[in-house]
DNA sequence: TAGATTGTTAATCGATTAACAATC
DNA sequence: TAGATTGTTAATCGATTAACAATC
């Protein structure tokens, strides 16, 4: 699919190519040229070009990109056709929050289950997938062989509960946690959202003078 | 406080030193070394150095910097010790979620007001505040004067919402949704946070070859 | 004083932008 | 064919790393 391994800057724009992409197609284009893309993007029509040009030759000389087509291709690159299941840990607010807000089919996924500790969540439902014990995730994976899973439980507990999933053959995770699974799991693919730092980062550019 | 203006990348990595240091401190370190924090944190010492010297020296040569003086200069550079009032517009179940998970007093924020366009919501409680009607957002403006507002409402009402906050004064956003702010408001400030282009990218690496 | 470690300058590396030949 | 726009190489820019003199 890809030249080579592809920089952390590059793959960071994909999602945001596969929206634009889409909205596009749903607004009628056909074609686009890497000058007008960028245009409505804000970036240059140079990194645009270099970016797909990571992946394959995906446009034509004179012409520019097939909408429908280019999405189509960066949505196989990302792996959207998959649906690897997923499991979450940790039902709290923000858990629930996720499970309820994120289409995860979209993305590439499917959520397959859900656990917690605590007693007065557990057999709850959340959509249509009822709460487990975190006692019951050996069995589940086992059974379910999850590829990944969601991180929203308190720090203190996020290394015995990720020593474990690896352990069940997790490979990679969406770590809403300040805990560094890396550091002691270098193999591992994380994806980390730290809420708190974002929020933290709002506060600088609030408060002092911020470029761009 | 600062040498001018400061790089996005080295704003990106101050709340996490502060988060770093805030560990240490608690644990009873009293003096670090940029080489022995940059072994705990996976940096270079000298990133760590050059990170420190655009505010600042707050070192000692021979010695190394003293964990709780350094934590509180981040700290003021972060502006924490502010409390800028903040709106959240939009409790759905991020929203909320939201609501209840981030410790706005601990980021430089204080959360005063909550608004909805749903019937259901509206006079509801979260936490100890009581969802308002979108309504109501002009006056309250009027008389609270907030800084900043979170956005979790769908994409199509993000334009309208955002034009009103900002003629209402708000001058920065902490936007989840994926309308872009900044588009027709080039100098409002906007931490934007894409939950799913995040989920998007774990799914990327989990289907190819990643660095790192 | 000697050892340690900073603050800062210089070198390297990687990412972005510009330029242009290839080609539809 | 002429015009447009890509794919790709070269130039620039910015961020990270290395080196070292200053100094506690």
């Amino acid at each position: 699919m890809s030249k080579g391994i592809i920089s952390k800057s590059v793959i960071r724009r994909l999602p945001r190519y596969y929206r634009f992409l889409g909205e596009l197609e749903e607004g009628g284009y056909v074609r686009i040229s890497s000058r007008e893309l960028a245009e409505k993007m804000g970036l240059t029509a140079s990194q645009i070009r270099q970016d797909f040009n990571c992946f394959g030759e995906f446009g034509q000389q004179g012409y520019g990109y097939n909408v429908r087509e280019l999405r189509s291709q960066i949505g196989n690159i990302l792996g959207l056709e998959k649906k690897n299941p997923m499991v979450l840990i940790g039902a709290g607010n923000l858990g629930r929050a996720i499970a309820a807000h994120i289409n995860f089919a979209d993305r590439g996924f499917e959520l397959v289950g859900i656990f917690d500790v605590n007693e007065e969540i557990i057999g709850k439902n959340v959509g249509n997938i009822t709460v487990q014990s975190i006692d019951e995730i050996d069995k589940f994976c086992t059974e379910n062989k999850p590829a990944a899973a969601i991180l929203c439980i308190p720090k203190n507990s996020a290394e015995k509960v990720s020593d474990k999933l690896i352990s069940c053959g997790v490979r990679a995770f969406w770590n809403f946690t300040h805990y560094d699974i890396r550091f002691s799991h270098p193999d591992v693919i994380v994806e980390n959202v730290h809420l708190g730092d974002s929020l933290t980062i709002l506060s600088y550019c609030l408060n002092s003078v911020c470029e761009k």
